[in-house]
DNA sequence: GCGCATTTGTCACCTCAATGTCATCAAGTC
DNA sequence: GACTTGATGACATTGAGGTGACAAATGCGC
């Protein structure tokens, strides 16, 4: 479960966000204040963040604690000048709201900040891919991919035209302790090229694989 | 260098914009319309998109879009209602701006979604060269190189103006160990001279070659 | 300018290592 | 034991790149 962490002296905001933030499926932890939010910090997988605490502007400690464990966090503050709005960017926040905001919009921003790790779907041309379920459907049509060969897969569709070392995929895939031969690599490719035919992988001799871009 | 397109079909404001995006160090790609967008979206890094363009709401062809190339997108827009910022944040842009706005600010949003990147390329002339898919464009073209002679072009082009003996070249690219004739090390800068005719690679006669820098 | 020696540009050829492809074998699962 | 996964090796094929021959260019002494 996703755990947030919202850090608000005031109590009937803090009651009211909190309140609403469970309402919509998250864990939500409410710190009251900097002393609370450091030590519910590392539970945390995002932080919703009132800049006016009781001890201070909480941007001077933000840094600090960006550092300990890097997270998602979004500023909220009554402060409305753009010099402010900065401030907050560059001392680590994902996001900055001016209060009042709406509870929808938070929201939004949240589903935002949260969305690398949660959700789940590639496509590449004809290729359907949903990672939830570990389904590749090529023109409706579902294709089965065995366990090495979905990982190869999703790291090339994440990551088109980036070249990818024999190695590199070998740490990536296999990791750093396995040492299968190189040719199993290319082995896994051809199998790649002959189950998904659109897959456009490339070989640069004495390079590496290049999954070619799909043109808009 | 980063490459940050702009989608903005507003004269003015795009002109003052990719202005404003070159004077940060960025590099700055202006599409006027969807079409441009789409076609310039593989070579960027980062997105700010308007959200009103000619042909409609840039919101409908997004999604599709970040299926193809997940990137970073800011959206610009002079809608200020609630729900429309909510959409747009659901259609996948990772930021909302709403005009008018503060160039401060988006340059402080520009680097927070950058934070996490830290890509390489490299520029010469008509010539951008992306370490990372080893790809070189000459004038939006591809053009397709050896491995050894992509690492003689880096080097050049890293060291622009200095002069390489040959046996420095062949210590630099071919190693210690082995020891190919300085001829062929002429036939590869031969190679490297047509296909990429830019590249301004003078002749010290009983020396060896240098790249002629590129003024600015 | 002329002739010569030296260096460099250019090309065609050849070799060998990198890769594609297939069949087989080992290991794990039910 | 049948089945699945995936590692390996054999063999064919390709392409990178090294080599040398020859042409062209450059520098130098006269």
């Amino acid at each position: 479960m996703i755990n947030i962490l919202l850090v608000e002296d005031d109590i009937l905001l803090g009651e009211g966000l909190s309140k609403f933030i469970m309402e919509q499926g998250y864990q939500c932890c409410w710190a009251k204040d900097a002393q609370q939010a450091k030590s519910a910090w590392f539970t945390a997988d995002l932080v919703i963040l009132d800049r006016q605490l009781p001890e201070g502007d909480s941007l001077i400690w933000l840094p600090e604690q960006l550092m300990k464990k890097a997270l998602p966090v979004i500023v909220l503050t009554a402060k409305i000048e753009v010099e402010q709005r900065i401030e907050g960017l560059q001392a680590g926040a994902k996001d900055y709201m001016v209060k009042p905001f709406s509870h929808q919009e938070l929201l939004a921003r949240i589903q935002v900040q949260l969305r690398p790790l949660g959700e789940a779907k590639l496509c590449y041309k004809a290729l359907s891919i949903d990672l939830s379920t570990r389904r590749i459907c090529f023109h409706g049509k579902e294709i089965h991919l065995k366990p090495k060969e979905f990982q190869l897969l999703i790291l090339f569709v994440q990551n088109q035209g980036r070249v990818f070392h024999r190695d590199e995929l070998l740490n990536k895939i296999w990791g750093f302790q396995a040492f299968p031969s190189t040719r199993t690599v290319d082995n896994h490719i051809l199998h790649l090229r002959q189950k998904l035919p659109p897959l456009d992988i490339e070989t640069l001799r004495g390079v590496g694989y290049r999954l070619k871009e799909v043109e808009g």
